[in-house]
DNA sequence: TATTGTTTTAAACAATTGTTTAAATTAAGT
DNA sequence: ACTTAATTTAAACAATTGTTTAAAACAATA
């Protein structure tokens, strides 16, 4: 086997565990799952899991990181894209609904291991300042100083749009189980949400403009 | 000791056991604790708690369906009050918020430990029902049809109402780091915030009356 | 082929898990 | 005071936890 291959299956067991222990924290959480379920779920063992991460806690770190920026990814792109700012809106909502349709666990999974009080902390400041330096804060300012666009500030923006996103994917097993729902007819839920969420903060953050 | 007494007292107990098992439950959630860290938690011990309560489990799902009760309490009791629809939207998000600015953590553990796979399901088609009898429904359609309200069926309002109270209770550790506020500043956007989707949700679902 | 370094395995480690035991303590009724 | 029942304690239980060991299997180079 060359160098090369050597490496390729090396990474290929590396992988294998990463991408099984991935699904395996997302939708279980650190301590939800065992260092040996982690291991059968890539079909290796336990001893290859610390061979390859050194802990448990060191492979959860890894994934957790790699998560996050998956999950400001696509927020970032829509930001920097050429557009104007009620398009970007409309854009950033449309994104991140087929994003969480891919990946409806991942909020869950993020905000419930912010929380863990002995979560190491993850560095996020410098995902703002890239947000910042696409322009759209003077894109807002500028409509916000021509009366197009209401007075909110970035914090009041997010807090609009990731709440009415994300909740709905979050939130499923409850409001199914309280509305008595289907899977299909929860996504069919979702879907018209959708609509209705993109229309409502667009017509309160832009409340004079014409349609 | 008298009779009565000695039910006060081992009512003590167990109630001190109870209490303190809510709250590390509902920070940490069932997996994120151990038996151990409940009974020291209530100054008691692991085999009190097994006394008074059989298993982890069974003290789990006792606390879990209290806690359930509590989180649909305020909202059933809004729907009952005597007002018109929209009267009652504004009592029901004002009412959220006060419930959750005490229990922020609560929507967070109901819907983590919903999503659990071993999770017994809890009974909540009963909750429903009772929101239904209530005549908040036949308001709705009575609005819907003399065209002051939008058609938006009880699952979308649902959605939209719980979204945003919940989600920024939810998201505080995330939001507080991506925007790198502290805990005070933290709490005067979620005060601002309140108005703006209380405004939102009311123009959006009642677009034509005047204010 | 012999040697080297890397990857994989099975087994073991001490610590912690949920739960139970059996004895000690306390309280109540006779 | 004696008996009975309820409460509390400390210790133990087997199973599982995260992690490590040491030997085996493998691949690459000489």
């Amino acid at each position: 086997m060359s160098q090369i291959d050597k490496m390729a299956s090396s990474l290929s067991t590396e992988e294998k565990i990463k991408a099984a222990a991935k699904q395996v924290f997302i939708s279980k959480g650190f301590s939800g799952c065992t260092s040996r379920e982690l291991a059968k779920a890539s079909g290796m063992n336990v001893a290859l899991v610390n061979y390859y991460f050194r802990s448990k806690n060191k492979l959860f770190q890894l994934i957790f990181q790699t998560v996050m920026e998956e999950f400001f990814e696509s927020m970032v792109s829509v930001f920097s894209s050429d557009l104007p700012l009620k398009e970007k809106l409309k854009f950033l909502i449309e994104r991140e609904y087929v994003f969480l349709s891919k990946h409806p666990e991942i909020p869950r999974f993020i905000i419930n291991e912010l929380s863990r009080k002995d979560t190491e902390l993850i560095e996020l400041t410098h995902v703002l300042p890239v947000i910042y330096n696409t322009g759209v804060i003077e894109q807002a300012i500028e409509a916000q100083k021509k009366g197009e666009m209401r007075r909110v500030d970035m914090v009041g923006i997010t807090l609009l749009v990731i709440s009415n996103c994300q909740y709905p994917f979050m939130a499923k097993p409850l409001i199914k189980n309280l509305h008595n729902l289907s899977d299909e007819q929860y996504q069919q839920h979702i879907e018209l949400h959708k609509g209705m969420v993109s229309e409502m903060i667009i017509s309160y953050l832009f409340p004079l403009a014409p349609k």
